[in-house]
DNA sequence: GCAGACAGTTTTGCATGCAAAATGCATTTG
DNA sequence: CAAATGCATTTTGCATGCAAAACTGTCTGC
């Protein structure tokens, strides 16, 4: 007889966490909204214990603030803490690049740039789903190549904050043709292991996107 | 009438979260060791709810590992692990001085400057505790000198993971001698706002505190 | 007409109880 | 004698209950 019972791949505060992650990531629940216990429990399907739990988890990683006796909201960033959120990305990730391009190997060099093709088709279809998709991916592709958890995690954690701000930047056909370009730059400074090179270059575009993200900001875009 | 009941400054989980994060920190839970939550609750005198909440948030940020199902334990690391760490926290610093080169102002300046002397005098007389504060206390006020909450909170975080572990190193005459020589340059550089210079500078001094500490780790010190 | 007080409700924060998983230990078995 | 088995105990993970704080809306007094 097959088993009846469904089991739990995680421990139920890790997986609230988990989804509760993804609620604040995607946007689903808004910056500074406020998280009701009793109601976000019912939602989640587990009770308040295992679910403040997960708030704390998230507490620490930045995505919710703690308002003492009245509870938790999804963090809500001000132009200046995205500012100074993209100042530490743009370090981490050209650390990432630096390393990346002493450390790649040739299989994974490849696979970034079979992902930076279907990038550039994406971009030709102004398919910005799965541009974001691809772009993120790359990103990551090149984090993980620098062979340094401690550093993957960090840039995982920081980078989350920003996660709902960039869900709708590059509109601007100039900025993406630009955010392109620095791409085709990446993978052949990758190819070319060139780390100084890329960690400036990875540097630059990280500012970029941080003004663009600022000037969405200002238009109350985000 | 003088208030009877004394008012806890912050809500019970984040006391207990900071006091086992002390623990940890100055290395009176040892790593590995395994977190009995009823023990625990007992010595910290609060109840297992907020000490769970207090655990998840050091798990959060490195502190402690969960095993699902069996608890949590304070992190052990593998030298590889220190070396991750070290990696990321040089990339870190090496921003800090950056960027504090380019934003520090006089006043901050000269007080890194009485730390450092401070130092300096815990150095000439062997002292190693004030020493090792001083460091740390040098190396915040840098950090603190670049302007950004969110370098510093990151900085902050993955730093707590190696302070069990640097607490006992330096011994060695010979490279304390030449850590104090680093940080008299150090000095140095942010007076004349060498940010390029200063930046290289604490990458190489982590690359020296690393090696210590790694070596340290291979006498089975720490 | 509005600030402030007040009662009722909601919500958070914590303690406790209970079920399930893990652990320890003695006994059995090959 | 080592490995395996079974039982008792411990420990974790979660649900629930309760007190205190915060919020809401109403009413009173000026």
């Amino acid at each position: 007889m097959a088993e009846v019972i469904s089991i739990p791949r995680q421990v139920l505060h890790q997986e609230a966490a988990s989804r509760l992650r993804q609620l604040i990531v995607e946007g689903r629940i808004a910056p500074g909204a406020k998280l009701n216990e009793r109601a976000l429990a019912e939602q989640l399907q587990v009770s308040r214990t295992p679910l403040r739990e997960a708030i704390k988890t998230l507490a620490a990683e930045g995505l919710v603030a703690l308002l003492p006796n009245r509870g938790a909201v999804a963090v809500q960033l001000s132009p200046q803490d995205v500012a100074d959120t993209f100042e530490v990305i743009a370090g981490l990730e050209g650390q990432s690049g630096e390393l990346a391009a002493q450390r790649i190997t040739a299989a994974e060099l490849a696979e970034i740039r079979a992902l930076h093709y279907e990038m550039l088709a994406a971009h030709t279809r102004r398919d910005l789903s799965s541009y974001y998709s691809l772009n993120a991916q790359i990103h990551e592709r090149i984090n993980a190549a620098a062979r340094n958890p401690v550093l993957t995690q960090t840039y995982r954690n920081v980078n989350a904050r920003l996660q709902a701000l960039r869900f709708r930047s590059n509109f601007d056909e100039r900025k993406w043709q630009h955010a392109v370009k620095e791409h085709d730059a990446m993978v052949a400074m990758l190819a070319e292991r060139d780390a100084a090179g890329l960690r400036a270059l990875l540097i630059r575009h990280l500012e970029n996107k941080r003004d663009a993200v600022l000037e969405l900001m200002q238009q109350g875009v985000a």
